[in-house]
DNA sequence: CTGTATCCCATTCGATACTG
DNA sequence: CAGTATCGAATGGGATACAG
């Protein structure tokens, strides 16, 4: 009495996959930030600061605590004089890398294809 | 006289790339916008409306005239009665394929993360 | 250095209604 | 069907000042 299971099904779970994806991405400054912890493996306050072009501290500090909620990023406070903090991607972030390389990729490329035409 | 390129410059451009391409896919549902379109190949608005869970059609609206102003997004319409009108990747929008299924294989794979622990 | 707090304007976005 | 128009609420986000 089932049904075949039809194609609009494995699409309809495609779709929500990558929606909860986003759920965590999105964000102006998710990706960028997840990008320099990416690229540089461990990062303070300031210098993710200085890494993505145009954020605010006060932005900065509410997305790192978003992506620490969802345990792609993790805080450690050095006791240092003054204290820093510094950040890194957590093994689950790291598994963001790939995503990170082919946004990074496509974005070498459509700044090739806007400038050239 | 020149100094010898630094691993700082390397990631810098890769962060200009990233954020490249965050200009273009940044926002609430563009992401969701081109799975639709790079799953179904080609769908209506109305389609798009149904696909995307939780968008209104005024946000569809805009942002779909955004990725058409960007080349990512080619809209036409038939002169069926009443008028659809049908949208599809463009070349350049195809080429975000391989970003959407990393998308979707992570989305997936962070959702059974966070149920499972 | 790493944030938090406050003020305040800009933008986003949903709901609803309406048009060709 | 495929949008546009308008309203109002919520959120985003910069500037500045301040705290631990």
């Amino acid at each position: 009495m089932s049904c075949p299971p039809r194609l609009n099904d494995q699409h309809r779970k495609e779709m929500r996959a990558v929606q909860d994806s986003m759920d965590v991405l999105s964000g102006k400054w998710k990706i960028s930030i997840i990008s320099s912890l990416c690229y540089y493996n461990q990062r303070r306050f300031s210098d993710i600061l200085a890494d993505v072009s145009g954020i605010s501290n006060k932005m900065l500090s509410k997305e790192l605590k978003e992506l620490e909620i969802n345990q792609l990023v993790r805080r450690t406070v050095l006791s240092t004089q003054p204290i820093t903090v510094q950040y890194e991607l957590t093994e689950h972030g790291l598994t963001l890398q790939t995503i990170i390389q082919n946004l990074t990729e496509w974005g070498i490329a459509h700044h090739q294809k806007i400038f050239k035409q």
